[in-house]
DNA sequence: GAGTCAACCGAAAACGCTTTCGGTCGTGAT
DNA sequence: ATCACGACCGAAAGCGTTTTCGGTTGACTC
């Protein structure tokens, strides 16, 4: 297991010369076949493996791609994120290319980083993803000639590559599903508007509560961050209303979840007095009490698409605009999403003390 | 934002020649002070940023370390992955090092991977998780010489790098404390005997048993896989013995959460006729219904460190056996954990009854 | 004022690959 | 027999660093 065998040692080994070792391995026409042949028995005989780093210096390029982890709020999409790396990791192992992550503390760090990679080059494409409306970093990357894509659009994503998640419609849809079960009164608990994902889900829902032929000023918004607490207060607020809505679009599971909470602590049961609906498909929104709708994108082909797609990019196979993505989200029946009981909030006391004694034994 | 600038333009910015340069950069004894002082400002005015493979090719080495994600079992751990990952990137980035991540689909195809990096050693380091008792990874590792440190440990890890955390001791405690608080029929739900983790954390759950003058032998112990469904299956099987225990220590958090599903459809209420200990320290566990009291151990620092260890490996300024690291996880109390409640298993249908009116409300 | 010794710097090789540019064959046509 | 032409292959340059090895200064000693 000594030194690992470079071009030179199989080039020897056959009388041959390095250059035409090298063309043989690489395919090129004006070598017989019979040389490739001798050639690649010898290579994989003696275990070549080519040098990536002069492989690279030669070639003028990398062959890796970055992720750009979105690590602003400490936690939130965690979850699905090394769902995402592992479909992307994957599709590029396939065509013998490497992922590497980076982890910003910040968004100067992130246009920082950014710079360093245009220069050194020794990343050649980026993945970025958490993208606000307004997002600085489309433009900064354009500028230095970056080949990128992003998971999420934004304002300035017209002309770049970009896979996303059709937020709106999955809202609408969502909220059109809560219609169809009885809701008149379906609140939405929205996500901060910097991010472009929860304006579109926003706009979404207000699409839905509009073709329901409901009147989408009066029905209930609350703003929230993207965390359990966040989702908690938001609902607290909800039910606090003169008419508190009978359903609910959360922006996220997490906000879900912890709207759930709101409700079990007012004495009332979710999915009964108050219908919810999730978003990201969670498997942990399975595994409570009770189990949670939500809906669902698929992580890992996103992954994948997204890694073929920026390989298509850096080769320059294809142009940014050629490659923008629009997948569907799915609904996950699970047992939050019910018809409307009979209009308690009208009399909340009453209703309180009967779900006390029915929220036990789902 | 044409070419990025080499050594070459800042030399002929200055006169000088091109090692004069690179050496001033690396800070060499031999370049006069006011020469590295004009060779650094005219670096950074021009943008310099050395061209990795270059560099790396010069060097022989590539300051990149991998990281290989367990994705056999498709969930389990996931949701602290990132995390991990998130400090390990982070404190490379301090040194200037790269992180990329390995998705192998099987052991095999891992093996081959590491074949494959001995040979081209593009990659100079890698962190390992997931370990198995029995592990032919670091017998492979070491014959490639591979530089390594796992994130747990093996039967063969006595000469190796590892950062672990001290199963053992976190059960041992988790069954002492559940002792303190009167239990006496505790039991253990484990994962499966391969991971070395899931042995340790079974191993100290019995010492726990011993050290509370309790008799290990008649301890109820169910195996299963780390998933929600075997944590419930598992439970299941614990509720339908003769005495069934009044405490559980379960491998992980997920299978403590699908223990508590099987506490619930029995009728009985998690941390009142059954307390629970869970391990992993997940978010989520504090977002159902009683919240599930855990062990936590720190995952940000825990890359941070495995990072840096690794990083010491490869440089050659420390051996294997100089990096074994055990860290401590802690109690986190939350609600599944009480005293028992009075002999519940003997006259249940009674207490089905009472639980019902309430397990609301909480 | 010749020799010594630091202090500084330049030339050039090396890392291992890709790729251009010729060069050497043997073949068929003239 | 000469010429042209493919088919194959080798020599060598180049990618952008690092690093060894000398070589040139000037100051300093005696």
């Amino acid at each position: 297991m000594g030194e690992p065998t470079r071009l030179k040692a199989i080039a020897a080994q056959l009388n041959l010369s390095q250059s035409t070792v090298s063309r043989a391995l690489n395919d090129y026409q004006d070598i017989s076949a019979r040389t490739k042949q001798l050639v690649r028995e010898v290579a994989d005989e003696l275990g070549y493996q080519p040098n990536m780093h002069a492989r690279r210096l030669a070639l003028g390029k990398s062959e890796t791609l970055g992720y750009v982890m979105p690590w602003q709020d400490r936690q939130a999409t965690e979850s699905f994120l090394s769902e995402l790396m592992a479909g992307m990791a994957k599709a590029l192992a396939a065509y013998g290319w490497d992922l590497t992550v980076l982890v910003p503390h910040s968004v100067d760090e992130e246009l920082e980083l950014f710079q360093k990679i245009a220069r050194t080059r020794h990343i050649s494409g980026l993945v970025i993803s958490r993208t606000y409306s307004d997002d600085r970093r489309f433009q900064l990357l354009r500028d230095l000639q970056i080949p990128f894509v992003s998971h999420g659009r934004s304002n300035d994503s017209n002309a770049t590559a970009w896979l996303d998640v059709d937020n709106e419609l999955a809202f609408a849809e969502m909220t059109a599903h809560l219609a169809s079960l009885g809701h008149r009164r379906i609140a939405h608990i929205a996500g901060p508007e910097v991010y472009n994902f929860a304006r579109q889900r926003t706009d979404g829902w207000r699409r839905g509560i509009g073709e329901a032929g409901l009147d989408p000023h009066s029905a209930p918004l609350e703003m929230t961050d993207l965390s359990f607490e966040g989702g908690k207060a938001a609902m607290q607020r909800l039910l606090a209303l003169d008419m508190p809505p009978t359903a609910v679009c959360c922006v996220s599971d997490v906000v879900a979840i912890g709207a759930m909470q709101a409700i079990r602590e007012a004495g009332l049961v979710p999915g009964r007095e108050v219908s919810l609906v999730g978003y990201d498909g969670l498997e942990i929104g399975a595994w409570i009490e009770p189990p949670l709708t939500t809906m669902r994108q698929p992580q890992q082909s996103a992954g994948r698409r997204l890694a073929e797609m920026l390989i298509s990019l850096v080769e320059g196979r294809t142009r940014p605009s050629d490659n923008q993505e629009l997948v569907r989200a799915s609904l996950v029946r699970r047992e939050t999403a019910n018809p409307p009981v009979s209009d308690w909030s009208e009399g909340r006391q009453g209703v309180r003390q009967t779900t006390r004694e029915n929220s036990g034994g789902f």
